[in-house]
DNA sequence: AAATTACTTGACCAATCGTTCAATAAACAT
DNA sequence: ATGTTTATTGAACGATTGGTCAAGTAATTT
């Protein structure tokens, strides 16, 4: 062993997350991800690898902090599965009025921008939506099941993208109410 | 008078669009400008403006080709409303299939990643949309008439996001089909 | 304390970015 | 035909991009 980093790692990747998510790959210089993370480029370089490698990391660390623990939500057999989809739906109203929350979902954003681009990005990022997909796909039932989840997730996708967009939060709430009565 | 422009306005203006269309404006360098329009830097300087002034000219392009047709169809009276509506829905699924539907929609991406950060592009692309939007609402009666453009809205806006994220065309139908239901 | 190891720094690289402009070319008016 | 006006060209601008690297620094091991 010899000199250990100065730096927190997941400290550094979750500032990775944040920059990338506000101004998006091409968006974000290495300007803006230094100040962010603090450290220069010579060290993001030999800690990390090139600006594509810390997209990743940002990517995996968005899925660790948002999808996974909405992933674990959809899967909690205690509630009713209606009450999980719905759960979903009230943290996107409620992220709409957060700073980070006006940036989209980070996955969805590089869906849009990135993976058609990217085939390394556009693996990490349908395989981390899949695996939420999949996971309200579990909590719906009865006739025409597959229909009613390709809506909640173009609600789910579109509401981040509309969030983003600037659109008011009455519109989540429409949405909201639209994805509810599906259940009905 | 003196010598006149060896290029088509028209064309260059829809070459525009489609380079900015496909690429975004961050994502288009003057090499693909130049490439798409066959006119150098110089030209496009003299003629248009700085890079922002050709991204205005991009909007304002698509504003016409595929704004503009969208509301005189959704004000054509002598199709039942909700045919109309419907209409908007069908050339989403056709243009699902085609090279330049899969860039989504010139607007709609403008709103997502430059509106928030610059106001003159703000202006453009909501006045456009809010256009389609209010023709949108003028084919919508009754009861919770405002939530339902609502969801009509997000359908539009977000499916052409879904489009350009890669999601199939049975992502689209799903969503034709249940903004059908809101009319009965 | 010395040696070893690895992290951090900041200058530096070539390439590309958006932009400008002087020189050239072409069409109209006289 | 000549002069005027405008369009086009292509070289060049400084700034910034993502990326590299040798030198300096600091913690651990012996």
């Amino acid at each position: 062993m010899a000199r250990p980093r100065k730096f927190d790692e997941a400290e550094v990747k979750s500032a990775l997350r944040d920059v990338f998510w506000k101004y998006g790959f091409d968006g974000a210089s290495y300007a803006d991800i230094m100040a962010a993370t603090g450290l220069n480029k010579g060290s993001l370089y030999a800690s990390f690898g090139d600006k594509r490698a810390l997209y990743q990391h940002a990517i995996a660390d968005y899925a660790r902090a948002q999808i996974t623990p909405g992933v674990a939500m959809l899967k909690d057999e205690t509630i009713p599965p209606q009450t999980r989809v719905m759960g979903l739906f009230d943290s996107l109203v409620k992220a709409a009025e957060t700073v980070q929350g006006r940036w989209g979902c980070l996955l969805c954003n590089a869906a849009i921008d990135q993976a058609p681009f990217d085939e390394e990005v556009e693996k990490s990022v349908t395989g981390a939506l899949s695996r939420l997909r999949k996971a309200i796909r579990a909590c719906v039932k009865g006739t025409s099941a597959d229909d009613k989840v390709e809506l909640i997730w173009i609600a789910y996708f579109g509401g981040h993208v509309m969030v983003k967009a600037g659109y008011s939060k009455s519109v989540l709430r429409a949405h909201r109410k639209q994805v509810a009565a599906l259940f009905d």
